[in-house]
DNA sequence: AGCACGCCGACT
DNA sequence: GTCGGCGTGCTC
């Protein structure tokens, strides 16, 4: 029998309570527990939305687990439940707990990203017809050949798929290997077998290529998921999902969250980018991760696809996590791979393009031919200094240095397209978006001249206006590409214009590096690759090889062959010269021996501990103390720092960080627990970071 | 993150 | 005399 008590507000019941966890919508990186009155027993459920008292408010939180037990301390109630149905998967709620374990984040955020807004607006799904299994006829299609190394490893995915069960591949292929016709093979195999395939890639851009590729040549209903599609296509793709009746989705980073009934094949489409890592926002996730977690889970394959793949990915080979499948041919066997020569940056000051370069140009023009040039900055220079006394024009909320933009006075942001009447110069913060005139003189020593410094897309494009007269020009950075337009047919319009042959030089940022096919480039030049190797992150030198062979892989990829010139002063340089020799792998080999070295990621966990606030001397004093406290308490581990943030005032906050090394992944989860545990005084802001991809 | 509670300046 | 500034503390 058992013990009868007396609870606080005076009625008998049983010791034994039925108990919620539940994830409030809070920061804090825990769950709470709550009381379930009988009557709402049979409606509180794992994965269902509840109205609770939180404090001096209600909010809505989500149910984690139910279980009975004796409280600890009193609880608060559950006032409501606000779904008929669980709205969050078993799956979905393990994802949950992983993420917010994993990242750092607090569980109640995680949720509230598993959900998509339109849930609560409140939910009324229809059901709605299946779609007719898509028949066989399209799925005869063939146009390549892989090599017999490449077709059995192929095989092997496929048998897999067919079989059910977990591996994951990292597809090692040369740009223009045919790795698209493998993904269609292989997500034509899970639909067939009734499961569900992903196909992400890394930017918004991408998706709608791939999404007519898709539907086109494997015949099959494509579902679209970006954070750009409207109300109306994401409730219907997102509850598509969740019944299995959407089989395919093209999606970017955060379709990897869908809600995915019976998961096949999940690719991960230029692994290596950047942007499949969330640093904005928690849950901090990596797309990656995410994507291998879930298809352990699903028993599903994982393919990583990339022509330089992430040092992360390489590393899951070399332990044994992922297989190897290389496709080291260009389809086009007759067509060369580009020629790359390194040349160095021009003498003369305030020149960005040299000689040699401008003479490649101009003999493209002569032919008729179309050139590519990538300059690592938009705007016009990076900053505005005085060369008497070394005063640096900068932000006053950021310290940053300004950046010098033409016409960046005249909101909005400049014309896009053809180079012409931008008149005038203007000073930008790229951080907060402050703008400020330039002053006439130095502000410092008040006589000195100011100098512009650092090469922008901006002058890139007016120098070469006055080498080149006559050349047809066009830039392509952020400036010019609005992000509004991302998802329209007509947001590619740079790409139409210059593929069309509008013009015979795209001058432009990372943007035009990206997988998009110019019959008629011959021409590749890298005006600043000294720059990109000195930025201060210790994946610099994986970056700017990465975008190197990338932006080099637009030269030559029709009949004509391909030129790749790369302005450097350092051509001994391991990242340039495994350009020069194309050999991607020695450079991975050599970079990852640095990371071990100096415990970076993937041979170790890095977390990042960040304290910002107003007072500088209070966020180094607390950011002292933080570290101090934190050593004796994470042996095993590497603390740095604290140092100023790279941005040591964003925003008017002062920053200093610590970096946490692990070497030890299996100590991760304590060392979490230590830093999201430890406080800070009032007036500093912390914020744990997990693996992150930007140390600003 | 909210939202309350708490202790110091200009107003009906 | 009070209305209100936002510092700081807590949320099952």
């Amino acid at each position: 029998m058992e013990p009868l008590e007396a609870k606080p507000d005076g009625n008998l019941t049983k010791g034994l309570t039925l108990i919620a966890e539940v994830a409030c919508p809070v920061p804090l990186n825990r769950t709470f527990d709550y009381e379930v009155p009988e009557a709402l027993a049979r409606r509180v459920a794992p994965g269902v939305r509840v109205a609770v008292p939180f404090g001096p408010r209600r909010l809505t939180g989500y149910v984690l687990s139910v279980r009975s037990g004796e409280p600890q301390r009193p609880l608060k109630p559950v006032w409501a439940a606000l779904d008929p149905e669980p709205f969050l998967s078993a799956e979905l709620l393990e994802l949950a707990r992983w993420l917010s374990a994993r990242y750092a984040a607090p569980p109640g955020e995680v949720c509230k990203a598993l959900l998509p807004s339109f849930v609560k607006a409140g939910v009324r799904g229809k059901a709605r017809p299946c779609p007719p299994p898509p028949d066989g006829a399209a799925s005869r299609e063939r146009g390549f050949e892989l090599t017999s190394g490449q077709a059995k490893a192929v095989e092997h995915l496929t048998e897999r798929i067919r079989a059910g069960g977990h591996e994951a591949a990292l597809l090692f292929g040369v740009p223009a290997s045919g790795k698209t016709e493998v993904y269609i093979t292989l997500i034509r195999e899970a639909v067939a077998k009734g499961g569900q395939a992903l196909f992400l890639v890394p930017e918004i851009s991408l998706t709608r290529p791939f999404f007519e590729d898709f539907e086109r040549r494997a015949g099959l209903p494509v579902a679209l998921w970006h954070s750009q599609v409207g109300q109306a296509g994401r409730r219907e793709a997102w509850l598509g999902v969740r019944r299995g009746e959407v089989r395919v989705v093209v999606g970017a980073r955060s379709a990897s969250l869908l809600p995915f009934k019976d998961l096949r094949l999940a690719i991960v489409d230029e692994e290596q980018d950047e942007s499949y890592k969330q640093d904005g926002q928690a849950p901090h996730y990596h797309t990656r991760e995410v994507v291998l977690e879930r298809a352990r889970k699903f028993g599903a394959v994982a393919i990583l696809g990339s022509a330089t793949p992430s040092l992360e990915a390489l590393e899951l080979v070399d332990s044994g996590r992922a297989t190897l499948i290389r496709m080291p041919e260009r389809v086009a066997k007759s067509t060369p791979p580009p020629r790359v020569h390194v040349v160095a940056p021009p003498r003369a000051p305030g020149r960005c393009v040299s000689d040699a370069l401008v003479e490649r140009l101009r003999d493209r023009l002569n032919r008729r031919e179309q050139s590519i040039l990538l300059v690592n900055r938009r705007g016009h220079s990076a900053f505005l200094w005085c060369r008497k006394c070394g005063w640096v024009a900068r932000c006053v909320s950021c310290g940053l240095a300004y950046v010098m933009h033409e016409g960046a006075e005249a909101p909005p942001a400049p014309q896009p397209g053809l180079f012409g009447a931008e008149a005038g110069f203007g000073l930008l913060c790229h951080h907060c978006g402050r703008r400020a005139k330039v002053p006439p003189s130095c502000v410092g020593c008040k006589t000195g001249a100011l100098s512009a410094g650092g090469a922008g897309t901006q002058r890139v494009v007016a120098e070469l206006k006055t080498l080149l007269r006559g050349a047809k020009i066009l830039r392509m950075d952020s400036d010019t590409v609005s992000k509004e337009r991302a998802e329209s047919l007509k947001d590619h319009r740079i790409y139409d214009r210059f593929k069309a042959g509008e013009a015979d030089i795209l001058v432009g940022t990372k943007l035009v590096a990206k997988g998009f096919h110019f019959p008629n480039v011959t021409l590749v030049g890298v005006v600043d690759a000294d720059a990109m190797l000195q930025m201060p992150d210790f994946r610099a030198a994986e970056r700017t090889l990465q975008l190197l062979i990338q932006v080099a892989g637009r030269a030559g990829r029709a009949e004509k062959p391909g030129e790749v010139l790369i302005q450097s002063a350092n051509p001994g340089h391991y990242a340039v010269a495994s350009v020069l020799a194309g050999d991607y792998l020695a450079f991975a080999r050599q970079e990852m021996g640095f990371r071990r070295e100096l415990a970076y990621p993937p041979a170790s966990g890095l977390i990042r501990v960040l304290l910002s606030g107003a007072k500088a001397e209070q966020v180094e004093a607390e950011a002292e103390a933080l570290a101090a406290r934190l050593r004796p308490l994470l042996a095993g581990a590497e603390v740095v720092g604290p140092s100023p943030g790279v941005y040591q005032k964003l925003r008017g906050k002062f920053r200093y960080h610590l970096l946490v090394k692990l070497r030890d992944g299996a100590r991760a989860p304590a060392c979490l627990e230590a830093l999201s545990r430890a406080e800070v005084a009032a007036g500093v802001k912390k914020s744990v970071q997990v693996d992150p991809y930007d140390l600003f």
